[in-house]
DNA sequence: ACGCGCGTACTACAACTGTAGTACGACACA
DNA sequence: TGTGTCGTACTACAGTTGTAGTACGCGCGT
């Protein structure tokens, strides 16, 4: 277990962002980042630069050199942040109860009672063709 | 609309947590809140001061004088602040799609299938009996 | 009336984040 | 080979947060 593997991985939006450049292209140099990200937030080539070298510090993604340049790959894959971020806010907002963020979402609006059973029955064709 | 009915509400986990004393007390002092808050994080007087003041900056909390002490008060309800972060939660992380966050609570095993069905049945019967 | 204690107000400081500029080195092209 | 361009490394700076200390004033008790 390296230690960034710790469990409570908290990203902000535009970290998520970023890593989600990453999860796409599987490899991106800044310039690449700069521009997937262009269309969604408009930042300076040494911005992108400086999140990306934060995020390897955090251990949240990895460098390897190329030439002059450095491709950065994520460490951990999507479904693991948002394992980790879900079950902070679940948590923190709460109490641990899964059930009652369901809850919450179809009394907010979110989601409809019809929904889960949508949810439900495509989870389980998953599960039966084998995931 | 006062400027801190904003929408995206985000509040990290001690804020969270004084935040829910002054939920389930309504109205609490410095002293309250310190004390109520002492089982789970032990922090100075000053520090839960710090913090109320710096919630009220933000308008999360609004203050009032009673002789020489101050009570405060949420200005927003919990599901107010629930409704915001998982809201903020969703499009970060799953493009606003609540069911894909339904799904991933089903595949993370925070929640099981059945666990779907007592949610719906429940909220059911909450609206049912005029919620 | 006076002093002590409680409570707030202000200050402090390190860490992290958003954002970006400057400096410097290397590679490619002329 | 010289030079410009591109890319990284380092520095910068303001804002937020976690955490807490110090200072000061008001009111209660004697």
């Amino acid at each position: 277990m390296t230690a960034s593997e710790n469990d409570s991985v908290a990203l902000s939006d535009p970290q998520i962002s970023l890593m989600r450049v990453l999860w796409t292209r599987g490899e991106a140099s800044v310039a690449d980042a700069a521009a997937a990200l262009a269309a969604e937030r408009r930042l300076a080539h040494t911005t992108v630069a400086t999140m990306l070298t934060r995020l390897e510090k955090r251990g949240l993604v990895v460098a390897r050199r190329d030439g002059r340049q450095l491709l950065y790959r994520a460490r951990l894959a999507e479904h693991e942040v948002r394992r980790s971020m879900v079950s902070g806010l679940l948590s923190t907002l709460f109490g641990g109860d899964a059930k009652a963020l369901v809850a919450h979402l179809l009394r907010e609006d979110a989601i409809e009672p019809g929904d889960l059973e949508r949810v439900r029955t495509l989870l389980a064709e998953r599960e039966d063709s084998g995931g």
